[in-house]
RNA sequence: UGGAGUGGGCGGAUGAUCGCUGUCCCAAAGGGAUGGAGGAAAGUCCGGACUCCGCAGGACAGGAUGGUUCGUAACGCGAACCGGAGAAACCCCGGGAAAGUGCCACAGAAAAGAUACCGCCAUGAUCUGUUAUGGUAAGGGUGAAAUGGUAAGGUAAGAGCUUACCGCUUUCAUGGCGACAUGAAAGGCAUGGCAAACCCCAUCCGGAGCAAGACCAAAUAGGGAAACAUUCCACAUCACAGAUGUGGUGAAGGGCGGUCCGUCCAAGUUUUCGGGUAGGUUGCAAGAGGUGUUGGGCGACCGACAUCCCAGAUAAAUGAUCAUCCCCCUGCAAAGGGGACAGAAUCCGGCUUAUAGCCCGCUCCAGUCC
RNA sequence: GUCCCCAUCGUCUAGCCAGGUCCAGGACACCGGCCUUUCACGCCGGCAACACGAGUUCAAAUCUCGUUGGGGACG
């Protein structure tokens, strides 16, 4: 394994930060979660996580924590660098970075080939 | 052996790689060392520490607690004991209803110092079916609850009317720090229930809460002050609306307009001050601390000595993968699946609630054998 | 994090403080009937609820404790 950080500069932590991308995003829904991404400029990604409607505390940072996981060992699996929010709703009942991983990836690549389909139309 | 009750403990382990984070060291990026969730971290139900505000002293109001004695910083917590209830252990309950007010639906005669529905008894009347008056509260009936209980005597029938025992009340004696227990004497029954109804008694309590509080401190708006500017200001004169003269200062913004003039609009510009927002720092972890030995105490707990430092994040760290072992389930095996409840947010002592599985101790009941 | 409040038919509510006549009342909605040529209005009837679990009490929607759910204040 070669390293890979995940140091607190490229997470998003300010409300107004939230803001920009839900204002200038475009959005992958997905079940329970949707995934709101917006360029940035810079050259890397950059993460943030809300979560809605769940109460448990354990539950919530187990899937803070996965995500967490899933970003830190796909750095770059959206291709233009941009501030990706991943917003998890109640009924996310994903419980491993492997689980995540597929769903992920089957979303992506569903609406990266919606997409090249449009363009090509 | 089976069942029941009750108290305590554990809450998967080790290693590797990749990450996050606190502290320390080298220090230029960066690198190294070391630490990193719980018994409930939860609910926020009590009690404290700590911080700010308030405060002569006292009383009232309001709130909380409620057998006794200890323990504790304190508590609504804990320990031991007392009483009640109860096959047993255990669990549970705990001031006052003979200070006052209030309530006790329906049923019932009567729901608290008032009385008699069915009855029982006596006397009178009588059409022999009953009826009037009086006595009585043993029995029946009502109800969640009915005016001491049982037995004997007694009586017209009955009744603490009398007696014995039990219960109750009062007084005394003995034991105990005390709750209370035991015994004796007297009274002759007075005292129905509800205080998680108002209330009375005793004790305790000032209010807010780390988003407390302290410090540093952008941008924007607004506030105070000063300077400058505005057909302005100061002084003098006049016929006092205003005009003139002298001196000072300065001719700045926007709209109409090709430009000047003109006209309309707005009140500004600069500096500075303090309050204070975002943001940051602090409070913020050595403590009513843990562990071991030992002394005191029935125990909760307290003392002495030694030793250890054991999370401090802030849109908020403790995670992922792999391997080996442990426990449980399925299976002949190989193998597969699973390992509860749950995540620190100023810190402690409790209570309550959630909790797979496992381990240990004590008590009671039943059965079998000796 | 700290501190508070609330929960009753499908909806809005009364009753709770002072327990009993409450298997819980009213309005709107819904269902059925009457009226009308029909609809509406009106009249009559029906359906339907005390968040959950313990406790106190003879008796709990009401009093006490706990649980669950919902809402609010503090930057």
């Amino acid at each position: 394994m070669q390293p890979l950080p995940l140091p607190k500069s490229i997470l998003l932590r300010k409300p107004w930060e939230y803001r920009a991308v839900y204002g200038n995003g475009r959005r992958i829904r997905g079940n329970h979660l949707t995934i709101i991404y917006a360029p940035n400029g810079t050259d890397q990604n950059r993460l943030g996580i809300s979560i809605h409607g769940i109460k448990k505390a354990v539950t919530r940072n187990r899937i803070k924590r996965i995500i967490r996981e899933f970003f830190r060992s796909n750095r770059s699996f959206i291709s233009p660098s941009s501030d990706i929010v991943f917003a998890v709703r109640n009924g996310f009942n994903v419980d491993s970075p492997l689980m995540i991983k597929k769903m992920i990836g089957h979303m992506v690549r569903s609406t990266s080939t919606k997409q090249s389909r449009t363009e090509s139309l």
